[in-house]
DNA sequence: TGTACATCAGTGAACGCGCGTTCACTGATGTAC
DNA sequence: TGTACATCAGTGAACGCGCGTTCACTGATGTAC
């Protein structure tokens, strides 16, 4: 397998037209030509990387998941707690942030998880594991609908981050404020 | 036109039938020969009554918008204020119950709004009505945040729906709940 | 009430389109001596 | 440093699968007289 720094170099491009592609048009509505033509490929260049469309958007994924491990690491130290206004504003300003950096494999999974079955559980990972943050915070507070509440607190920030980040650069701000005061009032104990 | 009744219960019957099939799988993966054959019909049988699966999906969605104005006709006259904790428990709630009714509609609209443009559309209209209900509400207090603000609670409560009403019969008490407390600390002035 | 004809819903095998996928070929890069 | 050969990425026309869609036919229902 030991690729070549060329054929390295072009998965990168066909992964990194697949994401321009994302931000553009639906999973679905993508065509193998498509990305090999917004690649400046041969349509035949893709199998060489890829056995399949799918193969590509979990490549997608890993390398999200990579960035975001990285990200982690680097921010790690950081007090990490959920008592006040202040941090709410802090996590979901964090979301939306990391939402808008790797729109493309967000918007992408969740499509994807509307079709298959497999990317309903790569879909409920992802998602997962904000889930679990959310609800770490709310264990106390909330016993043993921690995990409900917080699912629907991530399923929120999703829905509005995928419907906000749609179309041509939104500021955002707003979005942040009124996510926060919803959040902050309905989770942190009166 | 003037459709015989055998041809009307035909078309009936092709409905239930996608309506079924899309409560157990994905309307991507519905095939149109998988609805005839659930509806016990040849393949060539669905083309008299509809032009393709999306014709179908729409017809789907008018039935069910039918069935909500009738709801509301019916329902007329209840007090409609969202002040206390339990007028956001019966929003909550008929949100619940009316997704659960109508669970094959909501499911395949959304599941199609992520794959073609044209049912981005129809999914967004569907929701802006719910939107413009509690938009409605939170304007005085909320101000020009309320549409954001509205539009993040009915994202959040499609979001969970979608996600409980998968799967067996769950009963959805906690989760109206757990809704409502998030909802009502988030949205009732502090 | 009966016969002859017209209309219409339903059938399912056959067709064909669109797109994923293959493959024989080209050209570039790497390796041996 | 040069030549001959091997390997590998890339090409794009051709192939073929899966599914939507058609269509000639059947049988049932409706209508005229």
């Amino acid at each position: 397998m030991a690729e070549s720094v060329k054929a390295r170099q072009t998965a990168e491009e066909l992964k990194a037209a697949a994401r321009r592609l994302l931000t553009r048009t639906t999973y679905a509505e993508i065509k193998i030509t498509d990305i090999t033509e917004e690649a400046g490929r041969a349509a035949g260049s893709f199998y060489r990387h890829f056995t399949d469309k799918d193969h590509l958007l979990r490549a997608l994924v890993e390398d999200f998941e990579a960035a975001v491990r990285e990200q982690v690491v680097s921010t790690a130290g950081h007090r990490h707690s959920l008592a006040d206004r202040d941090d709410v504003r802090r996590h979901v300003e964090a979301y939306w942030v990391g939402y808008r950096r790797h729109h493309a494999e967000m918007a992408g999974v969740l499509q994807a998880s509307m079709v298959s079955a497999e990317f309903r559980e790569v879909h409920a990972r992802l998602r997962g594991r904000q889930v679990a943050i959310w609800a770490d915070h709310l264990a106390e507070s909330h016993g043993d609908r921690a995990a409900t509440a917080a699912f629907a607190v991530v399923s929120m920030l999703e829905a509005v981050c995928y419907d906000r980040l749609r179309g041509p650069s939104p500021d955002g701000g707003d979005v942040v404020e009124t996510l926060t005061d919803l959040i902050a009032g309905g989770v942190l104990g009166r």
